[in-house]
DNA sequence: TATAATTGTCTACATCATTATACAAATTTG
DNA sequence: CAAATTTGTATAATGATGTAGACAATTATA
């Protein structure tokens, strides 16, 4: 019952301790809007000093995960997550439909550069080859939900970037290049601690969580147009993987 | 370059670091048994003292990530991440063939109990029915790579939890029960911090970050006969999703 | 209205993490 | 062999984390 804390690891008692509470309350131990059991309580359940506790509780009360009401006590608040759609057909707005009445992706910045050996083997181009690189932000109901890195050959996507911006949509802007349809081709999965530019561009606290999908969109026919790299936060979205 | 670090997170530096070298091994730029930047040239990079370099290649060295050898240099020892195929037909032992050449799965506890709601719906079974637990580790070259907790109807499956251990494979124990084939219906992938039944199981550290899905088994024609949630250590393993 | 329960604030001190220097020990290089 | 490079060790100072105890402020309860 009592989950035990390990010293000495480099990852301070409030911050495990705030992470299991996180955990609990995403595995229904505490219901939303339940009371926390007090600060004493739980500081003797982990076995550590009452301000310990009260460090992880200021650290999900600050990510808005709890509520601290003097006197009474201490609340959880909402925090379901967005289940994003992996399939085939992954396209961003329409996975989202019916969880978020308002859902947008935003370009951040582009820019024209020679491919990376990843970059250049995820679209079968030679190392160098002339790649747009398109950095954009999904958000949904305002809030990021994924931030993603993709590149396009640029000898046939030119002007790609320019799209992108005026219609804020990858499908959208892939039919001005009389792509009507495409697929992905594969879907790597991985998961570390965000860095600082996803802090940064995904709103999170340190020590967040990202999920990192690497993928290859192709045209029906196999040919590589995407490669991208996409980071969603762990706390906000899940992946729901759709058997085609 | 220089990914910067945030303090006062309640990760210290040193494992901020020790994680930043464990990412930049796994993606390519320290290749296997090179040597890595001098202590020196770490520390200008990220900004920290040479002491607090030391401590996270200390970590790494005590993981068997690195090898460290005054007057010469550190040393990056073997550490690719396996390479796990999640699809319509994913099974353990074959999945990693090829990557590790001694795999299994043990099994490491049994139990009988009501299904819970969630288990329950999975199942297609009613709430409180009677199913049968498993707990099992799944490993490679003598490493934990999984750890799966999967529920069965005990109704249709008496027995199955003897026939895993004598086989350590879910795929016989269900050929016993007359089950040829079966195919993954859906997939549920989040992330999260490892808890301390996780840390133990996989033999992690604190901090670590686990991988969960959350699968439904069905036979060909559309039974649910397994519900099963894994944990993945995200050090180790990445998953792969294969188009069906 | 008094009492209990609970969160908020304060002080003092111990331990761990980080910085700063200096030098020793082993290895490679010229 | 001498010099340069690199890891290993030692010491001291400072900031962040954790412990301990006391009391204030707010809310619920008898």
């Amino acid at each position: 019952m009592a989950s035990s804390l390990e010293r000495r690891t480099g990852i301070s008692l409030w911050r495990q301790i705030a992470d299991q509470i996180l955990h609990s309350i995403a595995v229904g131990d505490f219901a939303e809007n339940a009371a926390l059991p007090p600060e004493v309580a739980l500081a003797e359940r982990y076995g550590v000093n009452r301000h310990t506790v009260r460090s992880a509780i200021a650290a999900l009360v600050q990510d808005g995960v709890l509520r601290a009401e003097q006197g009474r006590g201490t609340f959880v608040l909402s925090r379901k997550r967005l289940s994003y759609p992996i399939g085939a057909r992954t396209r961003f707005s329409e996975g989202l439909q019916g969880q978020a009445s308002e859902r947008r992706s935003v370009l951040l910045e582009s820019a024209v550069e020679p491919a990376s050996r990843r970059v250049a083997e995820g679209l079968g181009l030679a190392k160098g080859s002339s790649v747009i690189r398109l950095e954009t932000r999904g958000e949904a109901d305002g809030q990021p939900v994924s931030r993603a890195t993709g590149w396009f050959d640029a000898a046939r996507f030119t002007g790609i970037d320019a799209a992108m911006a005026e219609t804020g949509s990858v499908t959208a802007s892939l039919e001005r290049f009389g792509i009507g349809d495409y697929l992905r081709q594969s879907t790597v999965l991985s998961a570390r601690h965000a860095d600082a530019a996803d802090l940064a561009d995904l709103d999170l606290q340190p020590g967040a969580i990202v999920l990192v999908t690497v993928a290859v969109n192709v045209t029906p026919d196999g040919q590589p147009i995407q490669f991208a790299e996409t980071r969603f936060p762990a706390e906000r979205v899940e992946l729901k993987l759709s058997p085609l």
